[in-house]
DNA sequence: TGTACATCAGTGAACGCGCGTTCACTGATGTAC
DNA sequence: TGTACATCAGTGAACGCGCGTTCACTGATGTAC
């Protein structure tokens, strides 16, 4: 009888005074907030509000707003990582794990265009710091997928890169754009989304392609 | 002697209360800041104050915000297609012209990055309205464009738009990535930007590319 | 095992700021007679 | 050509708002003895 309270503590209703682990907590509140209602509605404190706390937590665990912009932008190069990384382990040969990592990139764009919005902001601000570093991994992870496709070698570093830029490039351009009202009626004439995407990269001339 | 104001009149060193043609004072007031200080930094009374005119001016010539945005926007894909004409016109062969209006695209782009990303802001919001008419005109030129390559004919629209298509959103991509830091040892390798910029078209797979 | 105390991680009120927009106004312009 | 008057295109003060950030505070937690 005298221990009610700890008996009941591990389910936890009610939250305690201290978070636990606020930090995380704020970063999935900003995730949360900026697919909802979009990029400009993403501040301090929407995202404390989101959270449940007051518009000072947030200065426990991150110096300035600026600074949880840029671990929302790393968390979502992470789960691109992710993705790449996934699409490219299932699929069956080199050459279609290329094209599987570009539809992959795509649609994750697509399925969080605010969010891909933020992680370039934070890109252009944190070029090359440790927060950035799943953004290089994901490029390596294309690198290495164009030389296992034997696209390009490590012996043509110039070539590997061109190759390489340009597949990121095409793949942004259209992961941007693919959302324009302009477009549906190609993407009704090849049948789909996924049919569209398909289209353009070949056309773009991947090397599977019909360039 | 009684007629020096009617003399001194055509000098108009000082502004009239009138101003003459505040609407495109205005307008030209925002180009100045999106380039200058960016996009964030492009409001209502920051366009007013560059123009010279009290915060409340605007709203004689604007029904709110979103209507000057609009029109800076519209302005922009003016230019845009005065930039991709005058490259198709001064070009030798057609199919130098397509890679011609790729190149004047890009480096429009480049050379207006924050006006661009306004560009593209407002064709989502204005999808079909008048105002982006400009817009429509350049894509119906890079497809006539497209055709007096020989790339792609009337005869199969599909093909057609898919070209284009193609060759838009790749465009777009290289233009909004082409200023990242992480390109530049590959900038330098090839000589520049221009080359690079070339290099990474012809890689996509244009039908004068070595793909 | 208790207790004293330093540290941590929250609260909530307040700050100054620039924003979009409205309002009553006034000076300049154009037009009818 | 002059004059009366409607209309146009500005002014500048004010509104409420949400923002990022700071501050003094307090409750919770962890640790030394």
């Amino acid at each position: 009888m005298t221990n009610t309270a700890t008996v009941l503590e591990p389910e936890a209703t009610v939250r305690p005074y201290h978070h636990g682990d606020l930090r995380r907590a704020l970063t999935e509140a900003a995730l949360r907030i900026v697919e909802r209602d979009g990029l400009p509605a993403l501040s301090l404190r929407a995202v404390a509000r989101e959270a449940g706390v007051s518009p000072a937590a947030p200065y426990h665990h991150f110096k300035d707003k600026q600074e949880l912009m840029t671990a929302v932008g790393a968390e979502g190069f992470d789960r691109l990582y992710d993705v790449m990384l996934e699409a490219k382990q299932k699929a069956p040969t080199p050459l279609a794990a290329l094209t599987a990592i570009g539809v992959a990139y795509v649609c994750y764009a697509r399925q969080n265009p605010a969010l891909y919005t933020l992680m370039w902001d934070c890109s252009r601000h944190e070029t090359g710091t440790p927060e950035m570093d799943s953004e290089k991994r994901a490029y390596n992870l294309l690198e290495q997928t164009i030389v296992d496709a034997g696209v390009a070698s490590h012996d043509d570093p110039v070539r590997l890169k061109l190759a390489a830029i340009s597949a990121w490039t095409s793949a942004h351009g259209l992961a941007e754009m693919a959302g324009f009202d302009q477009f549906t009626p190609l993407k009704d004439a090849l049948g789909g989304e996924q049919a569209f995407f398909g289209a353009v990269i070949s056309f773009h001339g991947h090397p599977h392609g019909d360039c």
